[in-house]
Parts: C-alpha cells; structure tokens; sequence
RNA sequence: CGGGGCGUGGCUCAGUCUGGUAGAGCACCGCGUUCGGGACGCGGGGGCCGGAGGUUCGAAUCCUCUCGCCCCGACCA
C-alpha cells in the first residue's frame, strides 16, 4: 500500500476526549474514529489490526476443533423469553420493535440462539461433542462507555460454545480452550494471566478470565507471589491470618458521637484505629434485609455478599430501609440488638474492644466483642486487599490491574434445560446439553496490545499484530533514485509476501518519520539520498530502536529475517 | 441513573465573569524558499459560536428549556 493513496489521517495532536493511551494512539495513528458514545468507525488501519487479531482467534479455534457460523445480530425476545434473561438481563440489552409490533433486540452474547440452533437439529449423543464459534459484532448498551475499542457499546467478539454429552467431556474441551486461549494471546505477543474469575450474568459454575496486565486495566487482579493463584478480586479467596490478641475483653459501654458516620471520622473522633471498627453495612436483597460487617479498613464484596445469603441481587439499602432495621440514621448501625441476619467478614473474628454505630443516632458503642456481644454467620465477604495471605500457599498476594480480554465459562445445562435443549444418550435416555462457553474480545484484544507496547512516539505493534510488517520511507520522493529505489524494495517485499506500507508522500522527513513512530510498524526501510550514493539504505527496528546500514540488494533479506 | 464538567472552522483551544456583531495555532488550497526527525514567507478558503425560546437597541457572552459529549460511582469481551 502507498501511504500516498491510503486513508490513513494521523492526528498531530490528541483529541480531547481520549483518556488511556491506546485510545489516544488508535485516534492519532488514524486507526478509528467516533462515531457516537462507545460506536467506532475502524479506518483502513484499524481494521487491518483487527483482522489480524481475528486471523490468529480463527486459526486457533479451527486447530482446536471448534467450527465457524455466523448468527445473527438481531434476535427475537422469544428467545430471550425462554431462558428467562429478557427479565434478567436489564437495560445492557438493546430492546427494539420492528414494523409490525415484534420484540427483538441486539445481541450483546449469543447463548440463546445458538442454544435454539443446536436444539434443532442434534438429537443424539453420537453428534457431540460439538464446538461452535462466531465472529461477531455484539451491542451491550453499557452505562458508561469509555476508553475507546476497550469498553465500546458495540464491539466484536469471537464466542463460542461448545456442547456435550457428559461431564468429563464437558471439562475437556474447557481444558482445550484453556489452551487454546494461551496459545492466542502468546500469538498476539501479550503478557497475560489467567485468572480464576466470577461467572457473573452469563451464569454457569465455574470459569477463567484472560487478562493482559495494564495500568489501565478495569479489572483488578489478586496473585500469589509464590505460587501460581490468581484470581480476579471479585472472586479471590480470602484467609485471615488467626490473630490471638493479648488484649483483655473490656465490658461494651455506649458513647456518645455526634454527627460521626465515617469510617474515617469515627475512628478519628474515638482515637481508635479503623482495623478495630466494625463496620455495618445494610443490604437489600430478595431475601429481605441483611446485615453485612466488614473491618472498618476493608471493602465489602457484593458477589460474596450475594452468594452467601444465596440472594439473586443485593444493593445497598436505600436510608428509609436502613432506619426500619436498625432505628437510626445511616451511620450509626451496628450489629448488636439487630433483628435482621447478621453476616459477618471472618477477619471481624479477631477484633477484640472493637467499636461499632449503636443503632440510635449520635452514638457508638465501644469495647465490642464479636463472640460475646452478637451472633453472626461468618464467611468471606470482603475483599481481597495487597500482602494478603494467598489461600492456596503460605505466599502473599499482590493486586495488580489488568485488562479482561477472554473469558471462559463451563455452564452446564444452565440454558439447554431452560430451553430444552436435549439429546438421547447411549440408554435412550433424554437428557440436556452440558454446555460451556468462551469470549474474546477482539478490538480490547487489540487495544490491550498498544496498552502493552509503546513509547512517547507511538505504537509499537507486536509483528503478529503489526497492520503491516514493513514500512518504506523514501526520504525524499523527488529525488530519482530514492524513489526508484523505495520502489523496487517495496516491490520485492511485497513479492515476498511482506505486506508493507511504501511512505511515498511529499512531505519533509521528519513528518514522515513521525508518523512511521506514531504507527508503529515493526521494521522501517529509510531509503535517503546520502547512503544510497553508497548503495545503503537504513533498516530501524521500532521496538529496539536499533539502526543498520545494508547494502541495498540485501534490504529485503534483512527485512526479512527481522520478521521472522 | 446520581454527582461534576464541556459544547466556538477538520483538530487543540482563547473569547463568556464585565453583552457591542468571532480569534490563534495546527490542518487545508495557491506561489516561492527549504528538505534525514512534525520548516518558513506571502496570499487564500472555511464558523446558523450544539439546538430552541426569551431578555436587550444589540447575545458566543445573560435567563429558561432541550440535545450531545466527557469525567467520578453501580456492568462486562
């Protein structure tokens, strides 16, 4: 391609609405373009990156055995209906009537027709196992779309699932796309991990995430120092360290606080450190109100909250509902005299003279003591914090943030049995489908790999990744030769299946130069007046920054087996 | 949806508080000089100041309403 004829408008200056680097990068390097909140336009070399990325998930999946479809964006609700999510799923789902009055919305995950698809036409255990996968654009209408291809509202993803007859089968393929999903995101040149991560709204049992470690990441990631644990934080395991504290239990006694809700502010105001508060918090959840505790420095987890009360949903209580429980105000609750479940954060266990709201307003109660003063269910409830004690090794944990590029999920018969989804087994018996399920998100992918590899000049793509291998700057384009020459070494890169990228525009070197950085094509040719009167031209790697001189006739091997 | 902010040539922004009829840099077009790390000079084109209503002799500027976008919290590939 010459740059002269290509659609590639690089960006001098950032635009203003770009807050993480890749975005602003795929902005300046000409690669997308806004098109409304979370909706991208991908310019020629976007989608170049794109397809690259698409190009290594699809070898991958074939090589493991899964085989390609394509279904639709527009689903029916009746589907939706049946598996009970048109419900559940909420305002994320782009709902949308057509002429005549019918229901549909935008898929934003595919369960449901592929779940339709596979039911109409497997009947037997002699058709599974059966893995089939898509690449697809999806529609999530997301609260908050930000950070450009990393959280759009519409975004292509590459989903599959996979179909079975047993268990054991079932736990294999996941194990295959375990595999293959490392096997992906090496191909890609990322530095991954692969997490132990809640199933979240898709459902199902158990499941990993794939995540590329970034500063900018959304997600956070708890791992052992010492072993190979790691887990999203959402689901990361806590242990508590058994503290024995010498301290004698002292009998409770109420003081007066006014005004003082704040971890922060109670804790200043009652010279007592935040460790030794309880903090109280009320939810609302379709079991009734609960209360939650947590040590006054740690978070409460909701996904454990939810699955320890074996609540569907839980929110923080609304202020009303938190007086119907505790009789005061917000920020006074505490656990004793509570007429409501009480559960309680394991690491609560090892306060001793600890301090609480007294559930009336203006006061707190002080020299509490869990085992004495109230009753609660203890379990894991909080949050995974840095240095914590890995659950699986007597290592630590370290939380680092990262971004969330695939996704795996084994789902049991979550959807084949709400749709009917069976087969006849060797017995003739009928039985539903054992499921799993498994995403990649194929723009993050690529905006996870600029996340990963630049500098202060630009992109500095992973070969796999790379829009192009090569690019050929003939440094100035009127001069006879460098053109002449520019053009024979593309030509024969070109023959030699090197895609590359000829910068044949009239511009001044250092435009060019700028814009080869900013775009971050692996390796430049710098075809100039003075190397060539010596039959030179210049060969920069964009990674190392390293610069050799090669004879002109060897250009292309060099490019060559700098690509390899 | 709650809280905060912003909408002025293609891009980055000034002008808004203190109304007087729209600017800069970059980009674009022409000519000339320049030419290996985002050159320079001269000339030029381009803006219902997000939209609607109002106040006023006069509104980018003040008021009301609306739409869009961005940031901080609850979602996910």
């Amino acid at each position: 391609m010459r740059f002269s004829k290509m659609l590639l408008p690089t960006l001098k200056e950032t635009p203003a609405d770009a807050d993480v680097i890749s975005q602003k990068l795929m902005m300046r390097a000409g690669m997308i373009r806004k098109v409304a909140a979370g909706i991208y336009n991908l310019l020629p070399l976007g989608l170049r990156v794109i397809n690259k990325v698409e190009e290594i998930v699809r070898q991958e999946m074939n090589r493991a055995g899964a085989q390609e479809v394509s279904m639709p964006v527009v689903i029916p609700a009746e589907l939706w209906q049946e598996s009970g999510r048109w419900e559940q799923y909420g305002k994320e789902l782009l709902r949308f009537r057509d002429r005549h009055d019918r229901e549909f919305c935008l898929g934003p995950t595919h369960e449901e027709v592929i779940t339709d698809m596979v039911r109409r036409e497997v009947r037997s255990y002699r058709e599974l196992p059966l893995n089939l996968y898509q690449i697809q654009t999806k529609f999530r209408d997301e609260i908050r779309p930000r950070f450009g291809l990393m959280r759009g509202r519409e975004f292509t993803m590459k989903d599959a699932y996979s179909f079975h007859a047993t268990d054991e089968s079932a736990d294999l393929e996941y194990q295959n796309m375990y595999e293959t999903y490392k096997r992906i995101f090496e191909r890609c040149g990322l530095a991954f991990k692969a997490v132990e991560a809640d199933t979240g709204a898709i459902g199902g049992r158990f499941s990993h995430e794939f995540t590329v470690l970034a500063e900018s990441g959304e997600d956070a990631i708890a791992s052992c120092d010492t072993c190979s644990y790691a887990a999203n934080v959402e689901r990361a395991e806590v242990r508590e360290a058994d503290s024995k504290s010498t301290e004698a239990p002292k009998p409770f006694e109420r003081v007066s606080s006014p005004g003082k809700k704040t971890i922060e502010e109670v804790s200043g105001y009652l010279k007592i450190a935040p460790q030794k508060l309880i903090k109280t918090l009320i939810y609302d959840t379709d079991k009734g109100l609960v209360a939650a505790l947590v040590r006054g420095d740690y978070e409460l987890n909701e996904i454990k909250l939810k699955n320890i009360t074996d609540a569907s949903w839980v929110k923080l209580a609304e202020e009303g509902q938190v007086r119907e429980a505790t009789g005061s105000p917000t920020g006074f609750a505490g656990p004793i005299g509570l007429k409501i479940p009480v559960y309680a954060d394991n690491s609560i266990k090892y306060i001793v003279n600890g301090a609480t709201g007294a559930n009336e307003a203006d006061a707190h109660l002080i020299n509490v003591n869990p085992s004495r003063d109230f009753k609660a269910t203890y379990a894991d409830i909080r949050n995974a914090v840095n240095a914590d004690l890995c659950p699986r090794c007597n290592g630590h944990l370290e939380i680092k943030r990262g971004i969330e590029v695939g996704h795996i999920f084994k789902l049991g018969t979550k959807y084949s049995e709400a749709m009917g989804a069976t087969f006849l087994d060797e017995e003739g018996k009928e039985r539903p489908i054992i499921m799993g399920c498994y995403g990649i998100g194929i723009g993050r992918t690529a905006a996870a790999a600029i996340e990963q590899n630049h500098d202060e000049f630009g992109i500095i793509w992973p070969k796999p990744l790379a829009p192009f291998g090569c690019e050929v700057v003939a440094v100035n384009i009127k001069d006879e030769e460098t053109s002449k020459t520019a053009v024979a070494i593309y030509g024969a890169l070109k023959d030699k299946g090197i895609d590359a990228l000829l910068d044949d525009r009239d511009e001044r070197a250092g435009v060019k130069f700028k814009d080869a950085d900013l775009i971050g094509i692996p390796v430049r040719v710098t075809i100039g007046e003075r190397n060539l009167k010596q039959g030179l031209v210049e060969i920069k790697e964009r990674k190392s920054g390293q610069v050799k001189l090669v004879k002109v006739e060897e250009a292309v091997a060099e490019v060559g087996s700098l690509l390899s």
